[in-house]
DNA sequence: TACTGATCATTC
DNA sequence: GAATGATCAGTA
């Protein structure tokens, strides 16, 4: 049975709250669903157990996960020394021109204006079943965050719009980067060269590198 | 050990 | 095939 979406801030964190503390095997068993052994041939199977439980709407469509309500979901994969032990992944990039070419418009910012961050126990020395979930933080991004998820934007997209995707490494961008996200290093999707002329390339996705990540937790500890 | 580049499952 | 959910794993 399909937990309803939620149809205010309020619900969706009283949802939240109920799993804080909870392992993922309870979470499991409270959806009646099966943990994998490990993440490796299951690698967002905690993100889809929790949209599962907390009744995200959005599947597979490049739109915040709780449609209605403009809240996107992410799981924060949390080590042992308490820090995001991962980059966390935005969207797609898109590598032609004229999709989104103006930052207000930008799909990485329609995402990131409102998220539900949930922490989750990711030391892999502890079996994944007996991991345990966190406080969620109903965020959006402060004005000096956005100044720089907006300059790393511009900087990125400039590249990409004039025909620098092969020189775009995961080294540009302080809180936002590119990265490769595809199936396997044969991928390609269209884009678009130094001349111009649409060309086949790796496809890419924007991710947030741990410092961001990082913060928003700090911050939410006061 | 942190980080980048590579990869895996599912859905539509 | 391309979007979603991400973590894996080699190397600097």
């Amino acid at each position: 049975m399909r937990v309803l979406p939620p149809d205010s801030e309020a619900v969706l964190m009283e949802r939240a709250a109920a799993i804080a503390g909870k392992t993922l095997q309870q979470i499991a068993t409270l959806r009646q669903t099966v943990l994998p052994e490990q993440l490796t041939r299951a690698k967002g199977h905690i993100g889809e157990l929790l949209e599962d439980y907390l009744g995200a709407s959005a599947g597979s469509l490049p739109e915040p996960d709780f449609r209605h309500i403009g809240v996107e979901l992410k799981t924060l994969p949390i080590g042992k020394n308490g820090k995001p032990k991962e980059s966390t992944f935005v969207c797609t990039v898109s590598l032609l021109p004229g999709d989104s070419s103006h930052w207000e418009d930008s799909l990485v910012r329609r995402k990131l204006s409102r998220v539900l961050w949930v922490p989750v126990e990711a030391d892999t020395t502890i079996p994944l079943a007996q991991r345990r979930i966190g406080n969620a933080i109903l965020w959006s991004p402060n004005l000096s965050q956005e100044k720089i998820l907006r300059q790393d934007w511009d900087e990125l997209m400039n590249m990409v719009m004039m025909g620098q995707l092969d020189q775009i490494t995961a080294r540009y961008g302080k809180y936002l980067q590119i990265r490769p996200k595809a199936q396997n290093a044969r991928s390609l999707r269209s884009g678009i060269n130094a001349d111009g002329d649409i060309v086949k390339t790796l496809p890419r996705g924007f991710y947030l590198r741990t410092v961001f990540t990082r913060m928003i937790l700090e911050k939410s500890r006061f």
